[in-house]
DNA sequence: TTGTAGGCGTTATCAC
DNA sequence: GTGATAACGCCTACAA
């Protein structure tokens, strides 16, 4: 591969000027900056990344880590980042840390291997203090989840809020024993959720359903299976709060293939507002959550961060949802009322 | 940060010997290795990767270069890549072209300025020979898009069979106005789709509907749009082709909405057997594609590549289907006889 | 306006 | 077994 100093040959140059005319940069007469510019593209010359990368101690990248980019909730995030993140010239790098600890961690260290100039954290498994030392290699942000401590930026909604609300509807349209479905209580993010819920059921005076309670949900195939335990252990239950629209698809297909009437025998209400939330029948009742300007302000943080340095106000920025009110919850006989 | 001359340092040893130690190289003894991992330890040293990527000349980085991950296809295919890549010791990095031109050849650029060992392109916008002159910086391996000239490997399933079978199913259901839906028909995965379609009509002596084909549909919203415009232009239509499970999920949907009968006045068939597929009510008829196995091969293709450069076969690896008849096909006078 | 030279952090080569 | 040294390709004081 050509490099810089085989473009100067070429030209009859020195490197130092080829590098200004690649760098844009003034003091390089028209002719001979025509002359370089020829050499390139004859020796199809492309500046070595790695080399620039050294020489330059930045890479331009920034590494987003989430559970898994098959969660469309993650996915979108994505989208919108890497768009608002190319628009600032920096690439982005999907890290998948599936849950795992040890995973977050590793990805961690690209900061420290100087791979990537920052990190945004969308999901949180390690304690906080296990992720701090890393802030001394470069910045974080976090994205989504969160937490009490304020030692970074973070841009998220108020999740206890939101769990708190769609209890508060289920309750509403009646519902008398609610199971809650989550998966994973260990981030800060499943335990505001959980306030929420709590609250809404203390407010209301209605006892918490511990054994009804189930934590390992993510998948669709997981609220199949919270619909079977729900049928065959706790046939009391008549309202399912879900952590995502996909395990609260799951729940209502089972529900509506045993002959369970959603929502009057078993409301539910989903998380995120997935395109499969509309298209469910009945349609699901959900959060909205916004998306885009969360990646946006994300991006925008991390990379002023990065663009001066000192500037590390470890400020909180709180996004409103969007309660939506579909078939999966209205029950028939408020509907007349 | 640290370096490797401050461990060397700390150590009282030389810069060669804590490399050793990195690297996991014999004839060090255990005595100084034990040393230099103290060393390493208290000044919290990590290598340099981009140091490390320039001297070594490879990246140990693939990026895969696919339309858009919020398609749910792709993002189970990167789920699957990654697993396998990582098992190899390399990381992958995501590129959406948004099916851009200009992206995709972008992202090509990556290989030249040796950002990534290797690509995978799962889609392609350019013309082949646009593409070619990047086999100079490095293998590109083609997988889920494919086409008749044979520079480099492909891995893949047959889109015109599938495509055929899933026509014939409608036709034996007694479609007889049959709507081609795709989304962009100037990939060769489109044209092969679109062939199988045309060559099932023909055997069965039905005509090609060509104002009911429409080429611009990729998502849900899209699907919806696409019954509005059969309803309305052209009523006749009694089956529909779509390439993908999004956009026949807001057929379905739009239909089911508007009172007409799916699969009974109107039989649709989607493509991917996404988890929506099976969670829409009526459920979805669609073509299964073997994803995983597909990114297996794909990721050990290139990574096989990658150690033995001068094997480069460019052969050709062809993954079966499977079509799921559902109940959006499945007419009801048909189930009795 | 242009060129010289040193160094970013690592590893391979060769000598001891 | 261990260490000095020379690249890898680029950028940037500084000198001319």
């Amino acid at each position: 591969m050509a490099t810089i100093e085989d473009v100067a040959k070429l030209a009859g140059l020195s490197r130092t000027t080829v590098s200004r005319v690649i760098n844009d940069q003034p003091y390089v007469t028209d002719e001979k900056k025509q002359r370089i510019l020829e050499a390139m593209d004859e020796l199809g010359y492309v500046p070595n990344s790695s080399a620039r990368r050294l020489r330059n101690q930045r890479t331009d990248t920034i590494a987003v880590l989430l559970p898994r980019i098959t969660n469309p909730f993650f996915a979108n995030l994505i989208e919108s980042m890497e768009k608002k993140a190319s628009h600032w010239g920096y690439q982005i790098i999907v890290c998948q840390t599936h849950d795992s600890k040890k995973k977050e961690m590793d990805y961690l260290q690209l900061l420290k291997t100087k791979q990537v100039d920052g990190i945004v954290m969308t999901s949180l498994c390690n304690d906080w203090k296990a992720v701090e030392p890393y802030l001394d290699s470069g910045p974080i942000v976090l994205c989504n989840e969160y937490m009490e401590e304020m030692s970074v930026p973070m841009v998220h909604m108020d999740h206890r809020r939101a769990a708190y609300e769609s209890t508060i509807h289920l309750i509403d349209q009646g519902c008398q024993n609610l199971s809650y479905v989550c998966g994973g209580s260990d981030t800060y993010l499943a335990q505001e959720r959980k306030a929420g819920f709590l609250r809404a059921l203390e407010e209301r005076s209605l006892p918490f359903l511990e054994e009804a309670m189930m934590d390992w949900a993510i998948h669709v195939q997981d609220g199949r299976e919270v619909f079977q335990r729900i049928q065959q252990e706790f046939p009391y239950v008549d309202g399912v709060f879900t952590g995502s629209d996909e395990v609260a698809a799951g729940v209502v297909y089972e529900a509506v293939k045993s002959g369970v009437g959603v929502p009057d025998d078993l409301a539910v209400v989903g998380f995120d507002n997935q395109m499969l939330s509309l298209l469910m029948v009945p349609a699901l009742t959900t959060i909205e959550q916004p998306v885009e300007k969360m990646a946006d302000r994300t991006i925008e943080v991390l990379v002023k961060q990065l663009m001066y340095p000192t500037s590390v106000k470890a400020r909180r920025y709180i996004y409103s949802h969007k309660l939506l009110v579909r078939d999966s919850t209205l029950k028939e006989q408020l509907i007349h009322t």
